[in-house]
DNA sequence: TATTATGCCATTTTT
DNA sequence: TGGCATAATA
């Protein structure tokens, strides 16, 4: 056990150690206040990172604790990530890394291995994802005579989540849970499928963490040791913890109370995930004698962006309160600009970016953060017309790709021979002409033996109960698991991969379909092999696959982003976009409807979330009429908009006086402007009850300055290609392979094999 | 058994 | 509107 002495690299009598010499007072002392629960709230940009990582560098030098000795948790691998390679450069090569630094999940995880018997299960145990969780709920539905129409398996999924994220077992449901679903029947549901996982030695996200729960309050020595074994515990973004992680921490932490959490219940925003703000608001109550700390001086945003969003955010009650301050100054004030449809919308953000990019700012810095996926479908368009460079966060992850989980499923079964819902997943993939009909046998001569799915399907080939070709099918489908799992143990895992894509003529199968498509999945199953030349064992790869789902594509060139407010969650961009600030959109309508008070206020923090993004300038849009679900729809402001101070705003429109018409709820006859329209908007009939409020919020309706739009100068002043013309044939990264059948500057009309007549920019394709 | 037709329903998604 | 899932067909 290491003394408390100081060690050599710190100096003892009050001179600051390097890893603490560049903090600031509240900072500091949230890295010195080692002993004891402490809550560091920390706002936006307020350099909650280094506090953390210095606070963690400081146990270690100080020898409080061996880096084996600290629990620290956070919600995403990124954030792990850049917590390991920020300490290990405070503390040097020297140290050995930490062995329970990681996401709530991976500790669990880690932990649960060793103690996998303790539940019911081995050590190499299957971790699934949603899209099996499904797969196997849906079988259970179907083998229990429910209507999945009328009970779908998501919901069944979605309530089994939350019982897990709340830390209830089955046995611990009540009447009103248990009606929720097929009338009475969730815990019978959820019993079945949790004893279903147990037999398929496999788990969940959820049971990563409930069933550690349930090991900690049931074996007090194993509690015990884990509350000796870590002497310090740290929790990043405590504001995003929900119950079980709650319950968890509160055992660890029982005993020394050593406990630091850090977070903004500004920025909770997850609550939908079952994220409990209450569990931040509460922690001195929790703890009592906790020691708060606020970091409140800003470092990213300019005195404008950082009045705004405090403005803003002021609105929602329930909050501990913080003001940010900087000592910045200067900077522009947030733009507010009302077009006059979502299509301009994306045009004029098209053109500001255009601007940016020619005054010679990067395009990486800058940013559109949309509330909800469907958001960026229209920027996606535009940018490919005046061929801006571009990349949509999130959507497909590389490990979600078909081809990427076959292969994964082939080396689950490989594994762990008990994965019955990967075995079910690649039985007839590639093509062996196996159907449903055979996969009926398989389950029932499962369900006889009480075999795997993949055992009883090797007797089932034995015996004469199925056609001779697919008795032959599977046959030799059987033997070839047989030897590749004998290679398991002689080769790696990637070359073991590379043998299976082979031998069951997986990439025959791609190669023969000669689309785009198909070569980037074979390029993608390359790339999988790559990946996992780092491994050394099939079930550490498994792991990861299944826990570190995260890809950070490779690529160089300098792209303008778009994603979600809810992935941009941490990150920061010099110039930052936020389209759609309409009632009914953001905040959205769906939270407008249910969820009452409490879900407007975190479509509050949502927005607070998005415009403390901005360093250096924030252009707030939104558009009076929008297509949603190929309904054309008008819409007002969002109230947010109105609730920005007017101090720090900059409000401008496009519309030349049809704005304070429209925003005073003028009906269509009556705006002179509406044959403007090419596409004459329906009136809306449609608006939520948010609408009412939100006129009487006090929107500010002065005459606005007049604005004409200009076309983008870069999408036409650029020279056309001379190595394109009508009839050649191209290749294009999305759309695939095409005839060009017209040419205009650089725009093309490419009719595409698969995608059909597209026009795009020249820039885009390469000659096929 | 593999392909086409129809119908349905749509936020946010750290693991 | 359009993407995906199940249903109906050749």
């Amino acid at each position: 056990m290491p003394p408390l002495e100081p060690a050599s690299n710190v100096a003892a009598d009050g001179e600051i150690p390097l890893y603490a010499a560049r903090l600031n007072a509240p900072q500091r002392e949230a890295v010195l206040t080692t002993e004891g629960p402490v809550l560091m709230l920390a706002g936006a940009g307020t350099g909650k990172t280094a506090a953390l990582t210095a606070r963690l560098a400081h146990l270690v030098a100080t020898r409080r604790a061996w880096p084996s000795e600290i629990l620290c948790v956070t919600f995403t691998n990124k954030a792990a990530r850049e917590m390991r390679e920020r300490v290990t450069h405070h503390l040097g090569e020297t140290v050995e890394g930490m062995p329970w630094l990681g996401t709530f999940h991976s500790i669990g995880a880690k932990m649960l291995r060793r103690h996998a018997e303790l539940v019911g299960l081995q050590s190499n145990y299957t971790i699934i994802d949603t899209d099996d969780q499904l797969r196997l709920l849906k079988q259970l539905i179907a083998d229990n005579d429910v209507d999945e129409k009328r009970w779908p398996a998501r919901q069944l999924a979605g309530l089994i989540d939350r019982w897990k994220n709340r830390g209830l077992n089955p046995e611990d449901l009540d009447a009103v849970e248990n009606e929720a679903y097929a009338n009475g029947r969730g815990q019978q549901f959820y019993r079945l499928y949790q004893d279903r996982l147990k037999a398929l030695n496999a788990c969940d996200f959820g049971d990563l963490l409930l069933h550690m729960l349930n090991v900690f309050r049931r074996e007090r020595d194993v509690l015990a040791h884990y509350q000796q074994r870590f002497k310090y515990i740290l929790v990043d973004e405590y504001q995003d913890t929900n119950q079980v992680q709650y319950l968890w921490l509160r055992l660890l932490a029982q005993e020394r109370k050593n406990i630091c959490v850090v977070g903004d219940d500004d920025q909770s925003i997850y609550s939908w995930r079952g994220a409990e703000v209450a569990n931040i608001l509460r922690f001195e109550k929790d703890f009592p004698g906790a020691h708060v700390v606020r970091l409140e001086q800003n470092y990213r945003s300019t005195p404008h962006i950082l009045a705004a969003a405090s403005g803003l955010i002021d609105a929602n009650s329930q909050r501990l309160g913080k003001s940010l301050w900087t000592e910045a100054d200067g900077g522009d004030k947030v733009r507010v600009i009302g077009v006059w449809d979502a299509p301009e919308e994306a045009r004029r953000v098209g053109e500001d970016i255009e601007r940016l990019e020619r005054e010679g700012a990067p395009l990486d810095r800058i940013a559109i953060l949309v509330r909800a996926q469907y958001q960026t479908r229209e920027f996606e368009d535009r940018f490919i017309q005046i061929g801006l460079n571009y990349r949509i966060v999130g959507g497909f992850r590389f490990y979600e790709r078909a081809e990427i989980r076959d292969a994964l499923a082939y080396l689950r079964v490989i594994a762990q021979p008990q994965d019955d819902l990967a075995f079910e997943r690649i039985y007839n993939q590639p093509k062996r002409g196996l159907g449903a009909k055979t996969l009926e046998k398989m389950h029932q001569h499962a369900r006889r033996t009480g075999l795997p799915l993949a055992a009883a399907t090797l007797q089932l080939a034995d015996s004469d109960e199925l056609p001779a070709r697919a008795a032959n099918a599977i046959g030799s489908l059987m033997r070839q698991f047989l030897s590749w799992r004998e290679q398991a143990e002689k080769v790696t895992p990637a070359e073991l991969l590379r043998t299976v894509l082979e031998e069951t003529g997986y990439n025959t199968m791609l190669q023969a379909e000669k689309t785009g498509e198909a070569s980037g999945r074979l390029e993608n199953l390359s790339e999988l092999a790559r990946a996992m030349e780092e491994y050394e064992t099939l079930g550490d790869f498994l792991e990861h696959v299944s826990l570190v789902m995260d890809n950070e594509a490779g690529d160089d060139s300098e792209k303008v982003t778009i994603m979600t407010i809810h992935a941009a969650k941490g990150l920061e961009f010099d110039n930052v976009f936020l389209p759609g600030w309409e009632e009914g959109v953001f905040p959205s309508q769906r939270a407008l409807d249910e969820g009452g008070l409490a879900s407007l206020e975190e479509e509050r923090r949502l927005a607070y979330v998005a415009i403390t993004r901005a360093r250096r300038r924030c252009t707030i849009l939104h558009a009076a009429n929008r297509r949603i679900y190929g309904q054309w729809t008008s819409s007002i402001p969002s109230r947010f908009v109105g609730e920005l101070p007017a101090d720090h705003i900059d409000e401008e429109t496009t519309l030349t006086g049809g704005a304070s018409l429209w925003r005073a709820g003028m009906s269509e006859h009556e705006d002179p402007f509406a044959h403007l329209a090419t596409n004459r908007p329906e009136r809306a009939g449609t608006r939520g009850p948010g609408w009412q409020r939100a006129l009487s919020t006090g929107y500010d309706a002065s005459p606005k300055r007049l604005r004409e739009t200009t076309r983008s100068a870069a999408s036409f002043a650029a020279k056309p290609r001379t190595d394109v013309a009508v009839g050649q044939r191209v290749f294009h990264d999305k759309f695939g392979y095409g005839i060009v059948t017209d040419q205009e500057g650089n725009r093309l009309e490419i009719e595409f094999e698969q995608a059909g007549p597209k026009r795009v920019i020249d820039s885009f394709v390469t000659l096929a």
